[in-house]
Formats: C-alpha cells, structure tokens, sequence
DNA sequence: CTAATATTGAACTGTTTAGTATATAATAAA
DNA sequence: TTTATTATATACTAAACAGTTCAATATTAG
C-alpha cells in the first residue's frame, strides 16, 4: 500500500496516462481499428514506443482502456441531455440532438467510436461491452419514460420499453447517416421528427370515450 | 462489336467474374475493409494473384465492385419484401424483417456490408455510394406508404416523407445490434413494435410541443 | 556522492504486405 | 503444326509493421 501520493522512484513519465487515452480515442475514431497502427499510436498518443507497449499494452488492450473512456464520457453527456430538462418531449428531443451533435462535431471524425468503429473489432470483450452499453441506453430511456407517466405526461399504458428501444434505435439510425455525410440540419430536424412519433400515444383497444 | 458470344483468344479463365466478385463481398463483410489483405481476397475468391490485378485492380476497386453487387442484390430482396404484400402493415414490417433476417444470418458474418463496412472506407466514391443508397431506400418506402394512402390504409394527411425517414433509420438501427450479437428473434420482434410505431396515424389537432 | 529504480529514444529483428516480373501453360487462328 | 494471344503459378522486391533490446537519462533513497 505504501505509496499512494508519493513520489514515484524513477524517471517521472514524459506523458499523462488518461490525456494519452483521449488522444488514443481520436486516432481511433479518425482511422478505425484495423486502419491503426502502433506508429499511430505512438504519433497520436504522444507516447514512445517502449512506454506505449510497458503502460498500456498491445493495440487490443488500448482500444480496450480508449473505448472505455470514450462510452464513460459519452454516456455521462447523453445521461445529463436526457435527464437535465423538465418535459420528456424536450428530454427525448435533447436525447436525439445529443446523438446528432456529437456525431456531426467539427474536428473528429463523423460517427461514433461505438458504433461506426467498435463493432466491427472481432473481439469477444468488445462485443460485450458494446452489448451492455446499448442496454444502458435503454434502460436510461425507460428510466426517463416513466418519470413521463408519474408526471401525467404520458398514459399509464405507455409501452415505455418498446419506445426506449426504438429511442435508442433511431439514435443509432441517425448516427449511421452523420457518419457517412448526411448533413446536420437534416439530421437534426429527423431527430425532432423522431421524438414526435415515439411520444404518440399507443392505440387504445377501448373505444374512445365522448 | 465483333467478339460477342465468340471464344475468346488465349488461354480461358480459371474463374468466373461475379463469382469471384459474390466471393469477394463475403471476405470483406468478415474482416472488414482495412482488415483484408491481397492474400485474403486471392484466397477467398479463388484468383491468383496476378489476374486478381490484372482483372479487377487493387483492393480499392474490388471492394466497389463488390460493394455495387451487394447493394444490388439486396436492394431488389428489400423491394420485393416492401413492394410484394398486399397490406401497408405487412410490407413495413417485411421490410424491417428482411433487414433483420438478413442481418442475423447463419453462415455469414452478422450486419450488413453497406452499414457495417463500407461506411469506414475512407473514399469520396464508396460514400457517394452510401448516400444514394440510403436517399433510395427512403423513397422507395415513400412511395410505398403512397400507396397505403391511395388504397385507405392511412390517412392522406400521414407524413409519408418523415415516416420513411424512419422506416429506414429503424432498419438501421437493428441493423446495427444485429452486429453486435443481439439474437435474431429480439430484433424480429422490435421489428415488429417499430412497424407499428410507424404506422401509427399523426396526431390530427395541433398539440403543443411543450 | 552513490546506488537503485523507472522512463525514454534509437535502433534492431523477423514477419507481413502490396505490387510486379518472369517463365510456363492453354487456347484460337493461320 | 506453328504462331499469336491470354491466363496462371512461382517467386521476387521494397516497404510497412509489431514487438523487443539496450544504452542513455532522470529521478528518489540512503
């Protein structure tokens, strides 16, 4: 246990461990997986060569610890999109817009290292990770939805799990398109467009009343 | 104009074309675009490897060709499950099965090339590609509801544009968990609950977004 | 100061890869 | 049968690549 704050003995490293892994992630969402060498990392990362392998291990291992970052931070931002605002028509609306927005940034590359990249990482790790974050998604989704029904917003008989899937899908959906150049505008406005129908209320079986 | 349907001069191919081609389109849906080498493609479509460069040309222009025969044989099967059924309700749902079905099938790797691979290509032509194919499988849906709408299945007021934005972004997004593991009768039956989230009729009164 | 410890830059090694050259084989035409 | 033509198999070359070695460097502990 002993030395938790302590000065480490050696040479001090040249780089920041977390800050090598945000650049990590760059140079794997520009160049996907098997586009990436490890002098790419070691370009990108800022990080020789030596370092690279003794701190982080081979290419599988860093993309590991990258992806891992990168489904933190962005999950952290999509929670707070969804959660923050007071209508669910705006949560679902902002949900989408968040999808887009962060597929569409200027200055990384379209898409999103979850879905445009990770999945195609034949790796069984990869594949459970990415299983469990798309859980996640709609299991933050459901979670919203039935705030809806307590706040009277939504009907009781709202199918909240149908609809946090199809969320999460049309975010899927949407992300696919930025990624291979659809425009934000249009994305955007498909997102709005998308938040309309998942709120529509089911189709009652009773007859309407009046 | 001479030369057709006549023997061709000298020594006559051990391979056939589109076969190889229909070869090639699996090697890449398995590994990826960066992740297949030359040795791949001489090995998986059976051409050695100095009449792969001399027939069809570098990896570039073998993953477009590949590409142009696997968008086309699965659009004219997504145009035949959306444009066969009689009722609007089973061409939407056939549409999204066949996305499905064809996105879990046994024996090939699981997603779809045009959604899982070719997006990562980093080529003006391939996106171009994307893009068309995209805007085409929207307005074919489009006018699929068209004619929901002449024979009184919807209403004419059903916003037959955004919808089929939607069709296609849900396609999409099963598409997508179909890559990564998501068992084939799960997404037949979100497939199901989409088709009918789709064709629910658009809210008549103008309700208030907020 | 000296010893111990940890990181770094540079260079090295064996392998994989893309693309090509060359000699051989199979066919049609003459 | 001979010749022209096209395809194929083998093998080659130069470059890219992953992973490691090693001496030099920077720091702490005694």
């Amino acid at each position: 246990m002993v030395q938790n704050g302590l000065k480490p003995r050696g040479r001090p490293r040249s780089f920041d461990e977390s800050d090598a892994l945000e650049k990590a992630t760059q140079v794997f969402w520009s160049k996907g997986y098997d586009g990436v060498t490890i002098d790419d990392l070691v370009d990108g990362m800022g990080v020789g060569r030596p370092s690279l392998y003794a701190v982080f291990g081979d290419k599988r291992a860093i993309f590991l610890r990258a992806l891992k970052v990168y489904a933190e931070r962005k999950g952290a931002r999509a929670t707070k999109a969804l959660l923050s605002p007071h209508t669910l028509r705006d949560s679902i609306a902002g949900f989408l817009r968040y999808a887009v927005e962060s597929a569409t940034e200027k200055g990384s590359a379209r898409g999103c290292l979850m879905m445009c990249v990770a999945p195609l990482v034949n790796d069984a790790e990869v594949q459970r990770f990415l299983q469990s974050a798309v859980a996640g998604g709609v299991a933050l989704v459901e979670r919203r939805f039935r705030e809806g029904i307590t706040a009277g917003e939504i009907p009781p008989d709202f199918p909240v799990t149908a609809r946090a899937i199809q969320v999460t899908d049309f975010a899927r959906g949407l992300t696919m398109r930025a990624q291979i150049g659809t425009p934000r505008r249009t994305l955007l406005k498909d997102a709005e467009e998308a938040a309309d129908l998942v709120l529509l209320p089911p189709r009652r079986n009773a007859v309407p009343r009046r």
